[in-house]
DNA sequence: CTCATTCTTGTTGCAGCGCAACATTTATTT
DNA sequence: AAATAAATGTTGCGCTGCAACAAGAATGAG
């Protein structure tokens, strides 16, 4: 959270009450949220935001990598380590309990990166999304 | 599409018309198809169907991994390569054209399979979609 | 300090996506 | 030929995501 004040700062962005207040029900979550989630959570203390609101603010913690969409959910997930903007992400998402983890992804941008240009294919943003069973449920 | 043929005979699996129809619309287009893309293709030669009937094709198409979806785009695309289902697929899908490719996953899968191991994570469907600029639009 | 400019938020509305639930038809099995 | 299973048709609806315009709040120039 702190981060994030200083990421816009830095970057002369407002963190407004309301964009503070999607990226907070973001962090509070282990699991992504839908857009219409994020408008219920909200809508609890106040005046229920309209779902343009809501994408309004997402986007703009999207654009300073405060938060990714998870595509296969149509989900968002605040996002912790401070990204470059070149570095891969590999999201782990648990098909059972829908949790989200973060992976290394340096060397698996690599071999991606390789692969993708023997294809003559010049990647740009190395979002990776890997469905499975996190180990949590696993045991269970 | 022959290949098609025998994968449904193998599991005895029926290609029924509509299977058919939608399978060959997805062939003959080089990008990815959104559902209702597919209604107005199918719906030039014959009598709309309806949302459902198309879904339900593609839902046969791709537990038979004749069609993979690109979550990204919310859209669908015909299979070249007959998959085993544990392999990964990369796809390589260019933000200006919007044309998809597929890229050698083997060595990809290797890397993702060992970081998601590292994190005590069980990896299902490795499908990986990157997206970028093709060489042909990188030309232009 | 005031005005113009820019950024942010509110309001209205809509198109595409995806499927549930049930009825009907077609194919397969016994 | 009847029972069972599979596929398709019909109706309907909730979620996703954003366009277009209007109004309010913050910043910078003079």
């Amino acid at each position: 959270m702190a981060q994030a004040e200083a990421i816009c700062a830095a970057g002369a962005q407002r963190l407004t009450p309301i964009r503070r207040r999607v990226l907070e029900a973001l962090l509070a979550s282990h699991a992504p949220l839908g857009a219409y989630e994020l408008i219920e959570k909200l809508g609890k203390r106040g005046a229920r935001p309209a779902p343009i609101t809501i994408y309004r603010a997402l986007d703009f913690l999207r654009d300073n990598g405060l938060v990714h969409r998870i595509e296969s959910r149509n989900a968002f997930i605040a996002c912790g380590h401070n990204h470059n903007s070149t570095d891969p992400v590999v999201f782990l998402i648990c098909e059972r309990c829908g949790s989200v983890g973060e992976a290394a992804g340096s060397p698996v941008a690599d071999t991606i990166r390789s692969a993708a240009r023997a294809a003559g294919f010049t990647p740009k943003t190395p979002v990776i999304e890997i469905t499975g069973v996190c180990s949590h449920c696993r045991a269970a």
